[in-house]
DNA sequence: CGTGTAAGGAATTCTGACACG
DNA sequence: CGTGTAAGGAATTCTGACACG
């Protein structure tokens, strides 16, 4: 996993990095927008992927989009890739198929 | 600049990613091996490339080798890399004047 | 709904020092 | 020299709640 993926990041640095208020950022992930990781003692830690995902989730609130709608969004994206993926391996197995 | 520049990762978690004790970590910093950032309120702040840098001088500390020693190795290197940086720099102006 | 804030507590980190070797 | 540890304090984060709208 590259250092993007790996969760390490103090709410204090994201808020940071995204310009975000620490409510908001606890908030987006109430509504299931994102997933930190938990120390054992309980505090969240992000990566740098998450930062990503924070300013693009600001960015749709900014415009007015409500959060269950950029869950939404998210929904179709995961499944666009997944199609995209299945689409990919299928091609594959059929090269494979036919090199024989 | 990219994500592994940045000065991002607390102690803690530094200390997971290295497998070094926070003593040792700040050891470390002391003998000047490593300049992590610090918050407003003086906690301090490492970049990947510092986790990196201190898997490196744990082998080095394993190896039975002293931080003075290592300390030498780093100025060694950044003087290394001084000397090329110029070469390529002088390179390309002579090939620069010859194109005119 | 999305966000600010005050509140009390818990987890994290900081420094300087003593210990051992 | 390099590292562990106990000590006291400060910075950071956590949760649940009230407020506004």
């Amino acid at each position: 996993m590259s250092y993007k993926e790996k969760k390490v990041l103090p709410i204090g640095a994201v808020s940071e990095l995204t310009g975000l208020s620490l409510r908001k950022i606890r908030y987006y992930e109430e509504r299931g927008l994102l997933l930190p990781e938990r120390s054992n003692g309980g505090t969240r830690k992000y990566s740098f992927n998450d930062v990503e995902k924070l300013m693009d989730i600001a960015n749709h609130i900014e415009d007015g989009m409500q959060t269950f709608e950029i869950k939404k969004m998210q929904k179709k994206k995961k499944q666009k890739e997944k199609v995209r993926d299945e689409m990919i391996r299928g091609q594959l197995n059929a090269a494979f198929r036919m090199s024989k």
